[in-house]
DNA sequence: ACAATAAATGTAAGGGCTTACACAGAATCA
DNA sequence: TGATTCTGTGTAAGCCCTTACATTTATTGT
């Protein structure tokens, strides 16, 4: 059932339906009920890449992530899914995973898919310290198509990006503690990326405006094991009251390494988390964690995608939302 | 640049690049290099959707999940996303919803991208007890394209399952906290679903095995505030001293529970979750949560769909992987 | 050396749609 | 009434591939 057949069973020539399909003004409002009806009764849909073929587009946004199975990216993808659909787009996800050279393939495969915009979420993509090497591809891929950057900063043409502003959040939350009366805060990190070193700035910059000393050793870089990364500071006669963490998988972490230590919590020590994910409430004591507004970026995000497509060239190069600290049961304020 | 620029700068035909491209056996060794290294020096990549009407495919996956927020749905398409990449196919992704028109929609959707296969996620699409009306939607779509249902039993033509038997593991391990003295289980779930009803009915099966009775009092279908509800019935003087979920979230609200009411876990109340997700791990007290195999049933499924789309016919239309307990801190066994 | 066969390549017909342009008939105006 | 402008519709040229079939060239057997 093609648009031939549609066009013959109505009479009118295959133009006619394809101004029915399409919605085109030009059509008699007798024969667009008639050819309606037709296409109804037929069950008739256009093959999607005739239509690509002829105007070179899918209505498809292409969405890369490192991986979906991380609680963040997934909340991400959610929203931004939602969002989508109120536009009738739809999208094609694909996991990346964290190299260099997949994530040039994956973006590749997406563009051959004729995608009419590119989204990147997470600061793993914003490359750090090498970053122009290491963002060219993407800056290539902008020339083929507006890509979005989620909470990762990559600068360019065509490039637009949408990020908390974590360097603020991490330096506010870590003047609390001090506020608190903290003094010797460890600052929790898994990875290197920009949001990363965002976050540790804004650790940094908060111990500096207070006049406290910034302690190498207090700045922790692991992936798994906490607790044994813990235990070797406490056995170094490393203490520290507080800790700071870019992810509440991390701050999870602490909070098993207190209670198994004994250090009532938040009194000993405090713990603050970042995300604000289930995991935060699944935690026990309930984790205080940042929230980094990921629903509202993925709005904005989806919404400018909107204004980009349709010519609107006032959309700004790069959007800041400010991340807030919900308090839980792991910080006395 | 297409094929025709191709052919031309090659000095061939466009059948021949189209060969070559295609890795076809029918060209000379000569005229394949000479044809690949101009296709690598000028860059060209075939327009999928010349391809996709040539061919009728664009290799291409359709995943539909009710929700990608949800851990579950996100870890199986992570699975199935890292699997899929092996065959070198995509996925298109769709979150439905929940609802039976949304879901159906989203399935029209799909198809009318000439998708290869179509994996349905969760045993949301399985209907339960209107089980014809609310499938026909799915048995329709198999017409079209095979169909694969993860964790959900629906019965078709072309129609394949695989599933956690949620029935054997609930029973088996309601068995467990029977053996170790439980007397009164509660049973706590949060939908209908099939998968809910099937472990709905290995807690009853245990319960009878053993000779003991079923309190529906101690049957509890509830979305959120757990604590509220177990409360209701610790002031109802319903006594219950363990407790099965069907989901980590549920799990860690009655964790919640026990903790706020200041019971020993396990000694005074037994808690087994369902899943084994990050939830299980976050949690303070550690979940003993059943792990329902979605990484093998995941792969299986992907394997399965390469095996249909290559003719094979002797796929089994359902196959059952074995839930198996994963003991941490709230049980004692 | 000459069929007979195999291997390599080319030709051309789709596949289903969009859209610029052409055209006919109806409505408007002088 | 004839010239003029719309409106609605049709024609045909792409869009870029794949592939059955035709054709040319190379290889083998005798």
């Amino acid at each position: 059932m093609n648009i031939y057949d549609i066009a013959s069973l109505a009479g009118v020539s295959i133009a006619t339906v394809s101004r029915v399909v399409n919605g085109s003004e030009k059509v008699s409002e007798k024969t667009r009920q008639r050819v309606l009806d037709i296409i109804e009764r037929e069950g008739y849909t256009p093959n999607v890449f005739a239509q690509g073929l002829g105007i070179g587009t899918m209505h498809t946004i292409g969405i890369l992530v490192p991986t979906i199975a991380d609680q963040y990216m997934a909340t991400a993808v959610s929203y931004l899914e939602d969002q989508l659909e109120q536009y009738h787009y739809d999208c094609i996800l694909s996991c990346c995973g964290f190299e260099l050279a997949t994530k040039q393939a994956h973006v590749q495969m997406l563009l051959s898919k004729h995608i009419d915009a590119l989204i990147l979420v997470g600061s793993t993509f914003a490359g750090s310290g090498r970053s122009d090497e290491e963002t060219e591809y993407i800056r290539e891929a902008a020339k083929q198509v507006p890509v979005f950057v989620i909470n990762g900063a990559v600068e360019g043409d065509r490039i637009y990006c949408s990020v908390c502003d974590d360097r603020r959040a991490m330096s506010d939350i870590t003047s609390e503690l001090i506020a608190d009366g903290r003094r010797q805060i460890l600052f929790l990190t898994d990875s290197r990326s920009y949001s990363a070193q965002e976050k540790s700035a804004g650790y940094v910059q908060a111990l500096r405006d207070s006049g406290l000393p910034v302690h190498g050793e207090l700045m922790l870089r692991i992936r798994n094991d906490i607790y044994a990364a813990m235990e070797l500071l406490q056995q170094q006669n490393i203490l520290f009251d507080a800790v700071v963490a870019t992810d509440d998988g991390l701050a999870v972490g602490a909070v098993k390494y207190a209670l198994r230590k004994g250090l009532r919590i938040p009194q000993d020590l405090s713990i603050v988390g970042y995300n604000n994910s289930t995991l935060a409430i699944a935690c026990n004591p309930e984790l205080s964690s940042v929230d980094n507004r990921t629903e509202e970026i993925c709005r904005s995000t989806i919404d400018n995608i909107f204004r980009v497509l349709q010519g609107d060239t006032a959309v700004p190069a790069c959007s800041t939302a400010q991340g807030r600290l919900v308090s839980r049961e792991t910080t006395a304020f």
